[in-house]
DNA sequence: TTCGAAAAACTAACCGTTAGTTCTACGGTT
DNA sequence: AACCGTAGAACTAACGGTTAGTTTTTCGAA
């Protein structure tokens, strides 16, 4: 019972990671649509097979770090000081995500991405899935007296968030805005 | 340039029909993952090109309508009678296709789609798709002084309110405490 | 009746994805 | 140090949705 500190797994993390950035090389050099999975397999050395074994699909591919996304988004609920409150904490932890993906070196992926039908409707998938998750933490600590209802409408708001301020033009003016919105309709909820 | 009367345009919509009645009885008989395009192509007595010519994708056969749903949407908007407030109007709708959803036979067709992970995904894109027209047409009316974001923001909003009402165990319920929020919300972007 | 154009058909593939199988390399045990 | 058991990786071969290219049919207008 040894922790695992294995060589294998971090064989299989390279070899992940290895994949992940031919991809998205290739993908930025030649255009997403005109590189296929049998292109990417054999630039990375690797069968088609080894690669579908680290990615259930070719658009995840350009999404690797959607776990982080997810966790991100679950604790900065579950992890807030006791008592504080929901919504100033969602607001935070989406902002940072904002300003994750708006800054540095990330233009030509997100133009990659805005450019693909499938990459978009991968990530709307991508999104629901997570709004899922983060309504499920919502539930387990506000479900008595709020309701499934208001808990799982909230985190769809929180999910719009941010994709509405990632698509405007001043991405965290836009995030002011929706999350006075966000604001108001929790408040809405509270019980007498 | 005679009015579009044609006989031809019958015949094309009634092959239309024909083929998305056949895929629908072949998916509920045999399930939607059992049944091929070439089966629903064969057995609507069609070539597979012109199934494709008529509809987007495999998904699409099952959504027929579509197109509906997003102009009942925006009338709800462009329609109402002036000066009568956004939200109420926006509310009667939604509650208008949440009972179509809900009621009469359509229960078969519902478990199907949530059974599919494709016919799922596809439902995602195209609730998506609906939310930017309606933030257009709630755009070009509300747009001064209400922001653009503030309007996608509340027509994203609807939206989920359709779906998580379609889901919630008291669908009318689900939507009444729904729309309480919009309504908060929409009033915390009400200009000073 | 004839002509032009739109619709439908046929062929033949491309591409993502998966099942089935075999090979290989690592980790724990003796 | 030699030995298994297992998990990762490879190869093959296909399936199913989708499309490009081309030809044939069908209808409306002149």
């Amino acid at each position: 019972m040894t922790v695992p500190t294995g060589r294998r797994e971090r064989k299989k993390a390279a070899k992940r990671q290895k994949i992940a950035d031919t991809a998205l090389r290739l993908f930025l050099e030649r255009g997403y649509d005109a590189v296929g999975i049998r292109d990417v397999a054999a630039e990375a050395d690797v069968a088609v097979t080894t690669l579908f074994a680290h990615f259930p699909a070719k658009e995840a591919l350009v999404f690797e770090q959607d776990a982080d996304f997810e966790q991100r988004l679950t604790r900065a609920v579950t992890d807030r000081a006791p008592d504080a409150p929901l919504i100033p904490a969602l607001r935070r932890e989406v902002l940072a995500l904002v300003r994750h993906c708006t800054g540095d070196g990330a233009g030509p992926i997100w133009h990659m991405i805005d450019s693909s039908p499938a990459l978009r409707k991968y990530e709307e998938s991508m999104q629901l899935r997570h709004a899922e998750v983060l309504a499920a933490a919502i539930e387990a600590e506000f479900a008595p007296p709020r309701t499934a209802t208001a808990c799982r409408t909230i985190a769809r708001f929180a999910i719009a968030a941010y994709t509405l301020a990632r698509e405007a033009a001043e991405p965290e003016a836009a995030l002011d805005e929706t999350f006075q919105m966000i604001e108001a309709a929790w408040e809405a909820t509270r019980p007498a």
